[in-house]
DNA sequence: CGCGAGGGAATGAACTTTCATTCGGTTTCT
DNA sequence: AGAAACCGAATGAAAGTTCATTCCCTCGCG
């Protein structure tokens, strides 16, 4: 896979071209949308394997079958699912990123910009977390995933030369960096704390400590 | 389900199993243990609903009925293995633990003893990790999942006292530390970097630099 | 010392439920 | 009126669980 120098808009016509089940010209968006809103919700709480499709059809206000006329099976479903709020997320963090800020700037609009996501889309982001890695995840919804990567990658790999952060293989800054915002985001949605600016800033000043030289 | 007289005697008898041959005859141990151990590799690798009970019984070469001798269902079997496995990591993180050491020596055991666990038994790392948070955890999981912030909150209670690490509600200091933690061995698992000496060693003085004052 | 009865552990085919998917009838839109 | 969209009962496969039977070990009696 060569998505490592994928621009932006590459990835977003990616994205776009996922939409692969338009099957007629009279189809009905709103439907889809429900399917996928409710499959999302159940996805979410009970993992794939733990829905069954009938209730997110249930929840969709559909017929059973005719979550068959927009996805080709359970599986096509989550994998639809899954590359909606990955782009989604990949998005709301990249589109009009300020790369030309000071990186310390950078840094703040990155952290901001995932805690956004995850407290916009809460479900979502569970339901990413929740199947991360999973072995019903098709080529695309794993590339996509694996483009996720890429522009903390770079980031990093620049910071590391100009000795801003510390001497300290990219990998694992960001590994670092990305686990302590999911252990943020699932302790706030757990309700260990609230989400506030200060608790924001607080943690997004630990973590940049973490990182810097 | 009136699982609670059962578990609590089961769970019993598994911490006496540990080292004691003064089992009856009737007892058969190494099956438990059989079924226990496919358990976790399958449950580890393809979550709870994407396994099947009779796969189990192939996995751990017993007869499906018998799992039903050892375990009142499936969801009391994915509960005994949580629990034994949330204990293996608490006491392989606690057991012999230098209280009295500076705190900055504490923190390196708490690193140490996190990795170690999760490099000796990747599956039950993968496995409570897969499987935290899960609707199917019964009171006593979750308890203990509750139970295993606690010695941490109290150090971290204790070193913001102290004006060690900043001044940051130890909940905050937790998520991040916790956080980078499942992160570095995820992506280590995922063989991102190598999980050698070095490289636990720079993760950890990140980490530090994060809560460190 | 052998042998057969007794009893509990183990089994896996069978049972019941539940699942993903299909399909024919019905509704809706043009 | 025709065509496409929609529904949900029907379907067959697969799931979790059960239970009649088998197996194995122990013990008591000859």
């Amino acid at each position: 896979m060569t998505l490592a120098k994928a621009t932006l808009k590459e990835r977003t016509f990616i994205l776009m071209a996922a939409r692969t089940h338009t099957a007629s010209l009279s189809e009905r968006p709103d439907k889809r949308e429900a399917i996928l809103a409710a499959a999302l919700e159940l996805f979410a709480e009970r993992g794939f394997h733990g829905t069954a499709v009938p209730l997110v059809a249930e929840k969709a206000g559909v017929g059973a079958g005719t979550i068959y006329r927009y996805f080709e099976s359970k599986e096509a479903l989550v994998n639809a699912l899954y590359q909606q709020w990955k782009g989604v997320m990949l998005q709301s963090i990249l589109l009009d990123f300020p790369h030309e800020a000071p990186i310390r700037g950078q840094f703040h609009a990155f952290w901001r910009r995932m805690f956004g996501f995850a407290q916009e889309h809460p479900q979502a982001f569970a339901f990413l977390q929740l199947h991360h890695h999973a072995p019903y995840l098709d080529a695309r919804s794993i590339a996509l995933e694996e483009a996720s990567h890429q522009p903390a990658r770079a980031l990093f790999e620049e910071t590391r030369k100009q000795q801003i952060t510390k001497d300290v293989p990219p990998d694992i800054l960001i590994a670092i960096v990305f686990g302590a915002f999911i252990g943020v985001a699932r302790a706030a949605q757990e309700h260990r704390f609230a989400l506030d600016e200060a608790t924001l800033d607080q943690a997004e000043a630990c973590v940049w400590e973490a990182i810097r030289r």
